[in-house]
DNA sequence: AGCAAATCAATACACCTGTACGGTAATGTA
DNA sequence: TACATTACCGTACAGGTGTATTGATTTGCT
């Protein structure tokens, strides 16, 4: 293990105070925006000095970065553990899955501007870009895992293309998302669109 | 008519002095993001002086608002060309304005790069919303339209809902934009995904 | 205890920001 | 020609920005 990941003695707090300072960052970027957002402004939130803020972070960018993947990973955490939990057939676990991407409530509302945010950024913080596009890679991969499952369960034909159909699904839920997110449908709608979606997905052909 | 809309004598250049700031506003936004320009970037970029920039526009939010709405009247000019341009099939017609989202070319990509940077934008402005709202709306009244002359003309079969279609491919092309824009997937790929989903709409059944 | 690293705090700096203001020249009208 | 409006330009200002720097204090290991 690398002197980064010790659990005692000295710098043990550092990661756990960086994950503090972060979630001041995203707060205030929901409230605020990207780049509304100032040093002194994450300080005042995350109730420390400024001084405490460069001290953790060695520039605003890298900061930034720091939140993106925060913010990733407890996305890929919450797709683990619904990828782990049974009990669930592939469709109602994909469907939890696509349904993070429409803002049914107030927490997926926030992360989801977020995640608007960075997306914006990212055109043009390229570093920012390779981030964030690990991300979609990454659920585009369990997208289509979850696809091929259904279909060796018979649940879906074996007719589509996973990798095309799990596109889809993440373009529209993603669409769909961006929608409701400033204002133009419901989340209700938003969700009957992608069930209807998956309706026809989950079709076997008879 | 009211006086904004005179062509001749004082205050004829007006609204054209006004297009092209706001012309120079849009490259830079394409550039460096919506947030990195100043208006002194703006007044640069279209060679004029600050205080010119600030004579066409009292503050930087009512050029902004401007701006978006001179994008959008863009936006809108090409769908009703694409709608009164006669000798295409409805699907056809659907496929070129859904295709629009999807930054297949050097104006598109701007276009949407454009559009990205005014929807983060308008998670913390209310009045830009508004006007991206409008721009929205008026959109997918133009989709279920096609739907419904689609569904006359027996192209697509009675059965689904034309709000409901027209949500879809709204939602599906937009999230493709969206990821061909990060780079996640190439506009080919999205472009056959987006007419894999028009094949299933216009399948009409045996 | 001694020492070094980590953790902050306070301040300063150079720069950029949107906006306000005063002035001048051009333009069209009566 | 007189006048009013428009069209600028240049400058100034108050405030905020990220970052660098310096120093004090705490922490934890040996």
């Amino acid at each position: 293990m690398g002197k980064d990941s010790r659990t005692r003695g000295l710098g043990a707090r550092h990661e756990e105070r960086r994950r503090q300072i972060a979630e001041a960052l995203l707060a205030m970027i929901d409230l605020h925006g990207l780049d509304a957002v100032s040093l002194r402004d994450v300080a005042a939130g995350a109730e420390v000095s400024l001084g405490a803020v460069q001290h953790y972070f060695r520039s605003k960018d890298e900061m930034l970065l720091f939140a993106l993947d925060y913010i990733s990973e407890q996305g890929t955490d919450r797709v683990r553990r619904s990828l782990s939990l049974g009990g669930q057939s592939p469709r109602a676990v994909l469907r939890g899955i696509l349904a993070e991407l429409v803002p049914g409530d107030d927490r997926r509302r926030a992360e989801l501007r977020i995640a608007t945010a960075f997306t914006a950024r990212s055109l043009v913080n390229p570093k920012l870009a390779d981030h964030l596009r690990a991300g979609y890679a990454a659920l585009h991969e369990v997208l289509v895992l979850l696809i091929r499952q259904a279909q060796d369960a018979g649940e879906v034909s074996a007719g589509p293309d996973p990798e095309r159909a799990a596109a889809a699904l993440f373009a529209l839920a993603e669409g769909l998302g961006t929608h409701v997110l400033i204002g133009h449908g419901s989340p209700e709608t938003a969700l009957a669109v992608l069930d209807e979606h998956l309706d026809r997905l989950f079709a076997t052909a008879p």
